[in-house]
DNA sequence: TTAGATGTTACTTTATATATTACATCTAGT
DNA sequence: ACTAGATGTAATATATAAAGTAACATCTAA
């Protein structure tokens, strides 16, 4: 499959704009540091919009966030972004003459969701305020190494 | 993205052995109750015997569980057939002159980890056997209401 | 009024999971 | 040994979804 990153460019969204809140926030800029394309990062704020994580407008304000780091979790950017919302996958074209084939979809839906909702609750407890700490540790630790 | 059914169409080929062990256990059999193509299935077996779940040999032998349904679980599976095995994916070309493009990939590393973890300790917990027995429960419910 | 931004759509490109085909290889039964 | 019929394996084609691209309407602050 060809990996989606809308989750990964949607943290690095709210990550920038956390972190740059004084420098230019457009589109273009945001894009250049996810090294993507100024229409892919509107369509992701729009939909961090929608789910009420960020605030932006059209014009020129810039867009800021809309609750507290802290309040922002990794569960919410995931759900505000990836609207099928599946991890895993059931082939949803199996024989239904068959025992197998006409039962397995939904005895994996059930697992599959045993599995998501494990993966979701983990998801729940890594906030954006942890993620950009994370990332000016590193950003430290890197500026210490260099400097040696 | 199109969507990857290796584990679902893995568990498929493990259930259907399981419960047809005494009929036609041919990769074509099987690929006719997941409606996808001998090839496939055989692949997907190849990958099920080098993780020794799966006991095949070339020539007319059927093929048999190599452990208890009991001592199979869900994450032997996923391990046996998704080789990236990664759930949720990082975005590997962003910006590394910028604070957050230089560090957001190893953060984001971290934190889908402890996601994956959550993930996989949920998908140990279920075993083949259970989604036998989830099979065979909904098929008796299936048969109950049609002879109503 | 206007510059410059977002919101939105349509289309193109690209990546990759699966389907298809073919054939080498092996084994059980004769 | 021979053969039928199965698996193991690779090459190629196809389908499909993610991301890239371009264009433009719309809005807002100065």
């Amino acid at each position: 499959m060809r990996y989606s990153h809308r989750l990964s460019d949607a943290v690095h969204i709210l990550a920038y704009i956390d972190i740059y809140h004084d420098s230019d926030l457009s589109s273009t800029a945001i894009a250049a540091s996810v090294e993507s394309n100024p229409a892919l990062v509107r369509r992701l704020m729009v939909a961090l919009r929608r789910a009420g994580l960020l605030a932006t407008q059209q014009g020129t304000a810039a867009p800021r966030l809309a609750r507290q780091p802290a309040k922002i979790s990794l569960l919410d950017v995931y759900q505000a972004v990836e609207e099928e919302g599946n991890l895993l996958h059931v082939d949803d074209k199996t024989n239904p003459k068959c025992v197998v084939g006409g039962n397995i979809q939904e005895t994996l839906r059930v697992a599959y969701d045993e599995v998501q909702r494990a993966a979701e609750t983990q998801m729940a407890q890594i906030t954006l305020a942890s993620l950009v700490d994370d990332i000016w540790t590193r950003e430290r630790e890197k500026k210490a190494n260099g400097n040696r």
